[in-house]
DNA sequence: CCGCGGCCGGATGTATACAGTGTGTTCCGT
DNA sequence: ACGGAACACACTGTATACATCCGGCCGCGG
């Protein structure tokens, strides 16, 4: 029992739409890794056939977002420690190298905006793990926007969805990192400068630490912790 | 008018099937860039319904192999020398790195499958460009697979992909380069020596250079060649 | 002769209906 | 009571049929 988006839509959906509120979804931890997607339900909810909702889910399947294996359906997908820790090293391989094009392309309204963002994370009081989370994501996804190389920004964007509902969860289970607002000073500042060189260390740097916060934190609760109760899951989890 | 696969499946394929013999199909340009893709042909071809056939074009979109537009259809992606230079420089970010992992995990039996595939290559005849460019592909892919490393291996494998039609085009244009064979040969010792960064040096001065003539060729040949004929494109192209 | 608006063929996009399959349960036998 | 097999349900997967939309052709008017 799951909650989507309930919003009717205007207009029949489209499978595009539907992917990205799926993406969106999977992100946020409304559908979270492992587990099985029911069509009928997830059709009824966008007010569409199962048709277009099978074709959502087969371009996140090629995103790497979902499995669909035959006969089952199609599960999100499920990372283990090893496995965030390599998509880690992928970021560090992919954002870094962006950052000669993000200062060559970046423009007055592009930092108006990232300062924006980061106005609105700043002025967030302790409770909004949500919005806290939205808005980093969006931080960084706005940065490597401004490189404007669509197929590097392609392959990030993948990472980045991938690793975001365990990046989410490691803020759910030791709160906001409020050190990060300096960082993201520093990476706007980079930008305003013109200094690849500074931006590219400072993604670096903050790559590398969240990199050992996140895998550290996901290898100690092996596999088998019960992680629902923590987010306040509201499961009839009785034994019957 | 093109040809795919018009082998009649013993049991109905299934979508992933499907993906994969148009993924090949579009690496080896019988669906150019460009191309709209009809989906009652390649239904029809692949002995099934549109609807799975959709639904390996969304995988595929997903992949950025194809582009759905609606009420258009699904189109074979197009690149221009600016993204080849990108896609390039996203090899050089990725592959390289691998080189370590390769090592590390070939087995006696992975060097003799790749020196298999490079006796297959020497073996060939001037006339052999498609086997040639099947068999280069192949050596690239086993040698990235051997890393092991899941998903640096998807985000590979979709540049290979998005790349090999215009690699493909190049090999046609040119001939096949014998100096590959060699650098084929350094790439096995390299793995049989436990010489990491012998191969990665390798890796990376092969990348460069195949950069630099895929990209320059592609730039001298302004969108607006007609490339077709120099494919031994059988189509009727009088004008009357 | 050229430009434009409405028709028409064809292809896309989707809902419905049905076939196939995996899963959980229940019932029987031991 | 326990193990196993068969049933039943539910869900996935796909074919058919229909609505919708784009593109080209023809005919009209300037």
């Amino acid at each position: 029992m799951y909650t989507v988006c309930s919003v009717k839509p205007r207009s029949r959906m489209r499978p595009d739409e539907i992917a990205g509120l799926l993406r969106r979804a999977v992100r946020e931890r409304l559908l979270v890794p492992g587990q099985p997607l029911n069509q009928d339900e997830l059709a009824k909810r966008f007010g569409v056939s199962r048709i277009p909702l099978r074709e959502a889910l087969r371009t996140l399947a090629g995103e790497g977002l979902v499995v669909m294996r035959p006969g089952i359906g199609a599960v999100v997908t499920e990372l283990d420690a090893e496995e965030l820790n390599e998509l880690y090293g992928l970021r560090l391989q992919l954002e870094p190298p962006l950052a000669e094009w993000i200062v060559a392309r970046a423009r007055a309204e592009d930092l108006e905006e990232l300062e924006g963002i980061l106005a609105r994370i700043s002025s967030l009081g302790e409770g909004n793990l949500e919005a806290w989370a939205n808005l980093d994501y969006l931080f960084h996804r706005r940065v490597a926007e401004l490189s404007g190389r669509r197929h590097s920004l392609r392959l990030v964007t993948q990472v980045l969805n991938l690793i975001e509902p365990y990046s989410r969860l490691y803020v759910h289970l030791v709160g906001p990192e409020h050190h990060l607002v300096s960082e993201h000073e520093e990476v706007i500042a980079a930008i305003r400068a013109g200094d690849a060189r500074a931006l590219e260390a400072r993604m670096v740097r903050g790559l590398e630490s969240a990199r050992r916060r996140l895998v550290e934190s996901a290898s100690s609760m092996d596999e088998d912790v019960d992680l629902v109760s923590l987010l306040g899951g509201d499961e009839d989890a009785g034994t019957g």
